[in-house]
DNA sequence: CGCGGAGATTTTGTATTCAAACGTGCTCCT
DNA sequence: AGGAGCACGTTTGAATACAAAATCTCCGCG
């Protein structure tokens, strides 16, 4: 009988790569917050026709990045303060969820991965690299969630997380928060070590609410 | 001063009508699972042509309803355990933190709404109207999402209670499981009612896991 | 009888076209 | 002066056209 064919090679789309195009550019904010996404020009700039444009406006609106007005285009959700307070709530609840998981189900080899990208990221902290480090910070953090074992969690919290990288993004972090957020990363690859969920949720929630407050603080400030 | 323009009379875009549409009839279980989705044949039935049709697939993939398939096309994403079970845990998640949310958050004209649905339910649970009670009861889930006061929630719910409508779709549940859904309901407004929030989340997790067995059992057998 | 492959056919991906809504700036009237 | 109304250009929404990939068909061959 017949095996279930292994889903080719993955071409990709048009569209799907316009829509990661068009997310990086809003979550590096090149698309700053409420500016309008006029389809000729973009299509100009990207080298392609309407259709698979507009089709990647299609996701990025299901995933919040993008506002729809109807017969006046579309335009990058502004970043309010509403909105991140709203969205960290919830990620909150996903992170917890994650590290739940991942204390219960990760394999050994997962978890040596994460602590190897932490001691790399450790690295690029004492170096002051803050690019790298973002890098790295943001590829444990995915890891944890692929631990959990959960892809209906990871691509939800995919989703969101466009969202507070963009917050982030403009929230360039003081030193001090860094050197913190060192320090609780620290505290959150032991409790993951020795699998302690309870600890870890806890770890997470401290580690996201410190992150909201200091995007929150950017945000007030100067615009 | 001139007030924030009121966001238009609010036209529907084809292509979310009928991706409403298509989600009601992947829910209703119209198009099976598995069921692969013929652009011309689609357009016929519907009276559109392609491009709004196409557009309507990158939403639901988005949600997951749909899966995408390079040069071949579109799918209704199977339904299988491990996805139920993947997905019961991201909303045992959500509604917990809805759940704490509501508690604090929630006025008491909300309150009051949610109680009476609360009553309407079992009306039409004493009458043995099972898809009026199903009506309500899906109500009474989604005011509660709304009482917390966070619109990432309400939408990030919506999006996976898709999912979840569909599994119990094919899932009728039994009389027994019935009587005892309506029993935990009863605490549930209880606990909603006397703004415990730990109690509602406990009472919240329960019931979506009762839930997810009933689907699960309801999965396992026939087909 | 099964296998393979060239060509026809269907189906999808993208571009282009057509139509309707929106916005703008002007005129003209009060 | 100021505002209503209208013609124009612009922009979006949806349909159609074209191109490329996949699938199907059917024939020859082992």
């Amino acid at each position: 009988m017949d095996q279930q064919l292994p889903e080719k090679i993955t071409r990709r789309l048009l569209h799907e790569d316009v829509a990661d195009r068009l997310r990086d550019l809003i979550v590096q904010g090149d698309l700053p917050p409420g500016s309008r996404l006029n389809e000729r020009v973009l299509c100009g700039q990207l080298h392609l026709s309407r259709t698979p444009l507009r089709e990647a406006f299609k996701t990025l609106a299901s995933e919040g990045l993008v506002t729809l007005h109807p017969d006046r285009g579309a335009s990058v959700t502004p970043l309010t303060v509403e909105l991140v307070r709203h969205m960290f709530e919830v990620m909150g609840a996903l992170e917890a969820l994650a590290g739940e998981l991942a204390c219960r189900n990760s394999s050994d080899v997962q978890l040596n991965e994460i602590r190897a990208l932490h001691y790399q990221m450790l690295v690029h902290h004492a170096r002051g690299e803050l690019a790298e480090y973002f890098r790295y910070n943001q590829q444990i953090h995915n890891k944890i969630v692929e631990a959990s074992g959960n892809p209906v969690l990871a691509q939800t919290y995919r989703g969101l997380n466009a969202h507070v990288r963009r917050a982030r993004y403009m929230a360039n972090l003081s030193v001090g928060r860094w050197d913190l957020a060192v320090k609780e990363h620290e505290g959150i690859i032991n409790a993951l070590s020795a699998r302690n969920g309870a600890l870890l949720q806890s770890l997470l929630r401290e580690h996201l609410g410190q992150k909201m407050l200091a995007v929150l603080a950017a945000l007030a400030k100067p615009d």
